[in-house]
DNA sequence: AACTGCTTCAACCGCCCAGCT
DNA sequence: TAGCTGGGCGGTTGAAGCAGT
């Protein structure tokens, strides 16, 4: 599901490979996105602002979510959708680790397709006079693939996910932290020198915890160690204070 | 096995708005 | 006030993966 990369005028366009992701990561982390447009000539990308943004936003951000919708956050999403229209932003604002992007392809995928068919159901009721039971409507979730038949609520997104996709070091973090990874290739991640994208880190980008302590020195460490050290917690490995466009740890 | 149509989601496009000069 | 620039937002698209035939 990546769109085939493909160069204009010098700017490359299509999908992001790890070491765009890695030179992107590293500079932001260093410097901040203090300009979109001037970013991508001095983090050495031949992209546009507006996608080094973009992937940044919707992919590559500390804290983000992925896959794996809860009952409670589409109902907040079906909610506001119904107060506010399209306005994912907004929406997106309500669900903290989720990106509007990503809100707005879960609305058209799954939710919309779900609303409609209760929308219907509900005008059928209006017509016929009649109440369907909780159990009819419980019917329909399993038909949209949102309910299981034993009425616990699966997950809507494809787990292939977290197997097969490049998962950014965050989403590895926070993959692991909701126990959704079993046997994950990409269980550990490091990038020995944000400021020198080597061939051994390009490969390892995806592989190996993206670890910085305190004084910003690079570290190694691999997820299961973090996660096996309580006195690690998440929030010091990733922390992006966005409206300083600096970095704490 | 090969083909076809559907689903999914990352990424792009174009417009709008806010801030600055 | 007008013009310019950068950032943000919502709509749309491209293509891989999947299911059905």
């Amino acid at each position: 599901m990546v769109r085939t990369p493909s160069e204009k005028n010098g700017v490359r366009k299509g999908t992001w490979t790890p070491e765009e992701d890695a030179k992107l990561i590293a500079y932001i982390r260093h410097h901040g996105h203090w300009n979109w447009r001037q970013l991508p000539k001095y983090a050495g990308l031949e992209r546009c602002g507006k996608s080094c943004r973009l992937r940044w936003m919707n992919y590559l951000r500390p804290n983000l979510k992925r896959g794996c919708y809860t009952k409670e956050e589409d109902d907040i999403i079906i909610k506001m959708h119904a107060e506010l229209g399209n306005k994912w932003s907004l929406i997106a604002a309500k669900l903290p680790g989720r990106t509007d992007n990503e809100i707005k392809n879960h609305w058209h995928t799954h939710l919309k397709k779900r609303v409609t068919k209760h929308e219907q159901v509900k005008c059928e009721e209006k017509e016929s006079s009649s109440c369907k039971s909780q159990s009819e409507v419980d019917k329909i979730d399993e038909e949209l693939g949102v309910k299981s038949q034993d009425g616990v609520r699966e997950p809507l997104s494809n787990p292939q996910i977290f197997e097969s996709s490049p998962l950014s070091p965050v989403q590895v973090v926070d993959c692991v932290e909701a126990n959704e990874m079993k046997g994950s290739p990409h269980d550990s991640f490091a990038l020995s020198d944000p400021f020198t994208v080597h061939d051994d880190d390009v490969d390892s980008f995806w592989t190996k915890p993206f670890f910085v302590d305190n004084f910003g020195a690079p570290n190694e460490l691999s997820t299961s160690s973090i996660l096996q050290d309580p006195s690690l917690p998440f929030s010091d490995m990733f922390y992006y204070e966005g409206s300083l466009d600096c970095w704490f740890f």
